[in-house]
DNA sequence: TTACAATTATTGTAGCTACAAATGTATGCA
DNA sequence: TGCATACATTTGTAGCTACAATAATTGTAA
């Protein structure tokens, strides 16, 4: 049943990435998920962003990021002050602290993305982003 | 920068798999994890199973597939019982409540794993079948 | 103004993972 | 036989997730 097959393939590759990805970022104590924060408030070049803002660019839900955050926050990489305007909000900011980190997180990472498309050639990567992206593009 | 985009594609829509897939399972009161151990229990044909032979057809790890058997067996759909020949083997094997669960699932799951993919064709499925195959062929 | 609804974030619960340490059993060899 | 080693599984810790309940603030309508 070719169903099956893309549907639990593409699980079993997200899977051996995020774990190849992990086992790569522990040695400088985070995770994906938190490095995927970072990188995201990086993005935002020195300007603030709430939760709600971080969550969207993350598909992952706000329950989450709140915690993801706090570890960050724990280890000093990023800060969190309550909004002024709106103090439901809460504003998020990587520090010079994680702007360091990333630094140093960037070319090993980019290093382990090399590797793990090593088999594929460039034409085969962007086919398998394109089919990816249509099989999302459900509803 | 394509690999990147590979790699990240990979990884998000395993997730959104894993999720919907978690949300269809989950009024059946089992996880994707614990469906699967289920079906490769099914696929033993009435033989026994240990944990390790389970967690190399799962890509897991025992610490965890040992944890799923537990909940299998508190929800009665599964038997675990020591090994005669070797004691420190554990025999597992799905019992006929697991049976009936998966046979009530299967038309559910199989509908979801359609409508997952239905935004490609069959000939797509099998290009991004071989093209994860491929990647992951990686050492 | 007060009461109710909507927004934003946090927290509780339970299940998932990896990694490492601990347990119990089997095996090989002096 | 006794003991070190290997094997098979379990358990502890910490981080991840979803979902639901809660708290705090803001918006709105009578």
């Amino acid at each position: 049943m070719i169903n099956r097959q893309a549907v639990v393939q593409t699980m079993q590759s997200g899977n051996i990435i995020t774990e190849q990805l992990n086992g790569t970022l522990i040695a400088f104590g985070i995770s994906i998920q938190q490095f995927n924060v970072l990188r995201i408030l990086r993005g935002r070049n020195g300007k603030v962003a709430n939760l709600e803002s971080i969550t969207s660019d993350m598909i992952h839900r706000m329950s989450n990021t709140s915690r993801l955050v706090n570890r960050l926050v724990e280890k000093g990489l990023c800060k969190r002050v309550i909004c002024q305007q709106n103090r439901r909000k809460v504003d998020i900011s990587i520090t010079d602290a994680g702007l360091d980190l990333l630094r140093q997180i960037d070319p090993v990472v980019e290093q382990k993305e090399a590797e793990l498309t090593q088999k594929l050639t460039k034409k085969e990567m962007s086919q398998l982003v394109s089919l990816l992206t249509k099989m999302k593009s459900n509803n």
